[in-house]
DNA sequence: ATGGTAGACCTTCTA
């Protein structure tokens, strides 16, 4: 089964981009970050044409999750737990009843800029929920994806070069051990065990031409239980995909578990 | 030192 995760940066606005991948692509399961709409905006018709299934965890104008399968979608849960005042759509997840059925959750972490705001502190807390919700996750020992745009450059290696963000709130020394923290879980990093090669971005900004000068970053990512790491059979990142006509700043990555 | 782009949408915010 091939799990794809995208953010899509409106799905509106890249609706013939995002379909014109899925077709080449033809993931089985596809998490959607930043759909910018609202559920009823969400453009349902030509993907369930396309024989997908879908849950939609939207907001307006901002954020916004979607989980698409070919499989059926149940124990579907709408934002993470830890805070009822959170008004923000980031985080979605649902059971796809595949031969072995996969947990897989779709997530936008926040941005975190500027740091020394609000917004990073809100980072940080929903860093923590995240943490104390995979954990709680992990101990049913089931097959687990935990996919998305996790904001947060890991390491040196993950940037062209990581000078230019080190005032980024992706670069923070608490972003950083944050998301360590989160593997330290037992959690496994599709990338590292696919063993992609150094200078594999997923995100390239529109401006200042990062795109030509592949001044990209590492930041989406797919982490896995080990029940799924075991099933891990390969990962791709799409980066043609960059080179769409109205292409996301994101490009989709694509894992890969045995039936 | 600054600006550069993209999307939602009403005017500025977010990224």
């Amino acid at each position: 089964m091939r799990i794809a995760t995208w953010n899509v940066n409106s799905v509106n606005a890249r609706l013939e981009t995002v379909l014109a991948w899925v077709d080449q692509a033809q993931p089985e399961v596809l998490c959607l970050q930043e759909i910018k709409c609202v559920d009823e905006k969400f453009p349902s018709e030509p993907f369930e044409s396309r024989g997908y299934n879908i849950e939609v965890h939207g907001q307006k104008s901002y954020n916004g999750v979607a989980l698409l399968s070919k499989f059926p979608i149940t124990d579907v849960r709408r934002g993470l737990p830890g805070d009822d005042t959170d008004e923000q759509a980031r985080y979605l997840e649902g059971l796809i009843e595949a031969e072995t059925p996969v947990r897989v959750a779709a997530i936008y972490l926040p941005n975190g800029n500027p740091v020394g705001t609000e917004k990073f502190l809100y980072k940080l807390r929903w860093f923590q929920r995240l943490h104390n919700h995979a954990s709680e996750l992990l101990r049913l020992e089931e097959r687990l994806a935990l996919c998305g745009d996790y904001n947060v450059i890991p390491e040196p290696v993950d940037a062209k070069n990581a000078a230019a963000w080190k005032d980024d709130a992706l670069f923070q020394p608490e972003s950083r051990a944050a998301f360590r923290g989160l593997i330290s879980l037992g959690l496994y990093d599709s990338h590292e065990l696919g063993g992609e090669p150094d200078g594999t971005y997923t995100f390239w900004d529109y401006q200042a031409g990062a795109w030509q000068r592949d001044h990209g970053i590492r930041i989406d990512f797919a982490l896995l239980s080990p029940q799924a790491a075991d099933a891990f059979s390969g990962i791709e990142t799409w980066r043609d995909a960059r080179d769409m006509d109205k292409p996301s700043d994101h490009v989709p990555v694509v894992v890969t578990l045995t039936p």
